[in-house]
DNA sequence: ACCACAAGACGAGACGTTCCGTCTCGTCTA
DNA sequence: TAGACGAGACGGAACGTCTCGTCTTGTGGT
């Protein structure tokens, strides 16, 4: 009685699965993620809607994926480290906040949000897939300054994450501050302060 | 050439604004918010398609109202002041994790988070209605502290609130970690010690 | 190494549904 | 008596399923 009737991987058109990525991508950039059709990607990608529905689970789905593309080949994250910490992180934490505040980024990344927060499957993939590997890089990071003795040896480094960057997050989410670098260096001095040897 | 035909608040039928709340809050329990309709709504509250058109703009208005009307009459919100800010904090802090874990919450409150989200204007409201009364109490609280020598005189409150929510709020939304007891606490002791006088 | 060919992935789009937001109806009420 | 109400018809958009021919691709025989 199961309908599962799974597709050929092997026999994927890869033509069709890009033209598809590229114009979900397009599209939550135009008109913004709620907006965006599955009958508008099919359309605008020249490709069946049949051929979107055999390879993705839903429209998130769908948008996510087009993300990852995106980010394929940066896998080499590494931080800057000239052995000071708190400048390292000014420079990172400026860096993000600049892109947080870069138009172009606010649909997409919006988009994004509203997936991982909707379904769990997603964020799943998401922390996975994306934030996993960026995390790993400044978890190494903040390694290095422990052995240095400039973060206490015991913290928890999941954590020291959490503090330094879910506020920054949070004021972009909910548009509940104004994001400059000055913002930027507090966290950072903050964190230091609350994680300090 | 005005389209706004506006209609009379005095004469809007308090019993159908009961309805639909209630209606529209029932629905994102039992469905997800995702998959509530207007439609749903109006013949669940026995209510014409037009007076929901005619008061609400939008979907997430009707449900970021049903949000509101819970939370009326709490407006005299205030946090415990024993004089430890370390134990007044740890019991809100415990609270909150308590009622983030409580699958009643779980489907309206990621509801209210995606409108957020997604509509500046909601976000707006948000802060203003829902989120500022309580920041101000929990702001007061600090103040208190402050007076105390039990934290930095010139600290920016908005900024320690943001550092002791926004990691909860962010594992939460993200579903990225364990909401205990002991992490509540973690955060209380961090946001103390980054903010000490 | 080649080729023939069946399996099945493809583009296109028809189909029945659901829901949208607008619009009329009478009815009821403030 | 103006206008808010419940009910629901309406055209349109998008859903997810399906059925067409066509095209592509892995494989098995030569």
């Amino acid at each position: 009685m199961s309908q599962a009737r799974k597709p050929n991987p092997a026999r994927r058109s890869e033509r069709s699965r890009r033209a598809v990525l590229d114009a979900a991508r397009a599209l939550v950039s135009e008109v913004g993620y709620a907006k965006v059709s599955i009958e508008a990607i099919a359309s605008r990608a020249g490709v069946g809607k049949q051929t979107i529905y055999r390879w993705w689970p839903s429209k998130g789905a769908v948008i996510f994926d087009s993300f990852l593309e995106l980010s394929r080949g940066e896998d080499g994250v590494r931080l800057p480290d000239t052995g000071d910490l708190e400048a390292d992180l000014k420079t990172v934490m400026r860096a993000t906040v600049a892109e947080f505040a870069d138009p172009v980024f606010e649909a997409p990344v919006r988009a994004l949000n509203l997936e991982i927060v909707a379904d769990p499957a997603l964020a799943d993939a998401y922390r996975e897939k994306l934030a996993g590997p960026v995390d790993e890089a400044k978890k190494e990071r903040l390694r290095s300054a422990q052995r240095a003795g400039q973060l206490a040896a015991d913290a928890d480094l999941d954590l020291v994450l959490e503090v330094l960057y879910a506020p920054l997050h949070q004021r972009w989410l909910h548009r509940s501050g104004p994001l400059t670098p000055e913002y930027a260096d507090a966290l950072v001095e903050i964190t230091l302060r609350a994680f300090a040897p």
